[in-house]
DNA sequence: AACAATTTGTCCGTATGTATA
DNA sequence: TTATACATACGGACAAATTGT
């Protein structure tokens, strides 16, 4: 069941080309049994034979996932995979999106990319219970784990309530942290839904990703002590970097 | 910000046809400002303007999903969204895959695929704290909303506490009482974790999705009253026509 | 009823990209 | 490298259906 690509039937003139829809397969037999011990694939040969293709498709969808930073391949050796396990995202009344990945990478950051004081559309007043066009707080920020981008998110904050957020973030680089020097010392996260989709271009651009990669998108609202809606965000992670997990409460 | 189309670049010669991108732009703007109060999309040729590609191609993305059920056109009238609000799934320590949708479908139903007794691998013992080897159930399952498949799992249960879990299921069609038949009335989900990724072709198949797709993925572990492992299962959504949402518990 | 404007449907041809041998 | 077949993308022209005047 684990690494079968034999079975996996490859689909002519449905818009996407054999060499791509190969290479998706080739990251989905990652750590599937594909390669060996060693991270080597089978030669492209062999590839070739299992997929029913010619050797050159297999080599195309072999460059792109050199190009993506995935593959390895060495002249007369064999190509081999760059090591790079998912990271694991908690998810829960407890989360802290900075937070969580303690021993599971070296260094972690988040950038601020750019922040706004705007009014707040319709889906943002009514995820945060404000009246309709109130002012909103818009921060833009990324997250990197060991340099590499691995999520992207979008956060609104009750502009009357928080009108120093941004700054605060700036100079912190901590939602947690900014909050509580706004004065909020405990928070939880009462509702988060997890969609999947194709990246948009801003998605590709700030997370370098692959036009056709996938992203998981998670919306959450986070309450105060007293349950009022205090932060509104979405997040939008590399489906190839990163999995979410939900810790019973 | 939201159904902002005009900005979104297209990516020529990265292994995905254009009329391909197009058609995710499209389905993305759904429900996004992209239609009109009446559910009618811009025309073709303003569609063809805004993407800076021949209306063929827009016409070519139309097509496909018209043939996924996602619009509806009319000669002289215009292309029209067939209404179809995406399902939301709950996770949490309460996770029932069976209920959960009540008020968003008219009919549920879970079908049993089929059902195997066999050797565990090594991922399986150690979710179910098995000794290597030790005999499951694996139960392959369908899940339908209103008759359109929504959820494509598959469950493995220790065999010598669930001997008779695979009948059980075929006479009750709920995991939930087939486990109450075999002596369990309380359970809880100990974790949960989520990834997305295209769909391979077990999934196009039993989810009827059109190659390209994308799924997500939820693994978990459900325990008894006493912590112990009595489930773990794998499910693969439609990420088109679901949503997960992880409620504070 | 008649006509114009709008919009989708179909046909032609041509150039480029993808995949095989 | 070359040749071949098919999918993709473009451009234009016109037919067919619907709506508004």
């Amino acid at each position: 069941m684990e690494g079968d690509l034999a079975k996996s039937a490859l689909h002519r003139g449905v818009g996407v080309a054999l060499w791509r829809q190969i290479g998706d397969e080739i990251r989905r037999g990652i750590g599937a049994g594909l390669e060996d011990e060693n991270g080597r694939l089978p030669p492209e040969a062999e590839l070739a034979a299992r997929f029913g293709v010619n050797r050159h498709t297999v080599r195309a969808a072999i460059a792109a996932l050199i190009h993506e930073g995935v593959l390895r391949s060495e002249q007369g050796r064999g190509t081999y995979v760059r090591r790079q396990k998912r990271l694991t995202y908690p998810i829960g009344a407890r989360t802290r999106f900075s937070a969580g990945l303690e021993g599971q990478v070296r260094e972690r950051q988040i950038e601020l990319l750019g922040h706004t004081h705007e009014p707040a559309t319709a889906t943002i007043a009514t995820a945060l219970d404000l009246r309709p066009s109130e002012d909103v707080i818009r921060l833009e920020m990324r997250g990197l784990a060991d340099g590499v981008p691995v999520s992207r998110s979008t956060a609104w904050f009750p502009a009357a309530r928080f009108p120093d957020i941004a700054s605060y973030f700036a100079e912190k680089h901590s939602i947690t942290e900014a909050l509580a020097l706004s004065g909020i010392n405990d928070y939880r996260r009462a509702s988060t839904t997890i969609e999947a989709r194709h990246a948009d271009d801003t998605d590709t651009r700030d997370l370098k990703l692959s036009p056709g990669a996938i992203v998981l998108v998670a919306r959450g609202i986070n309450v105060d002590g007293d349950g009022r809606p205090i932060q509104y965000s979405q997040t939008r992670f590399s489906a190839d970097r990163v999995e979410l997990t939900v810790s019973a409460g």
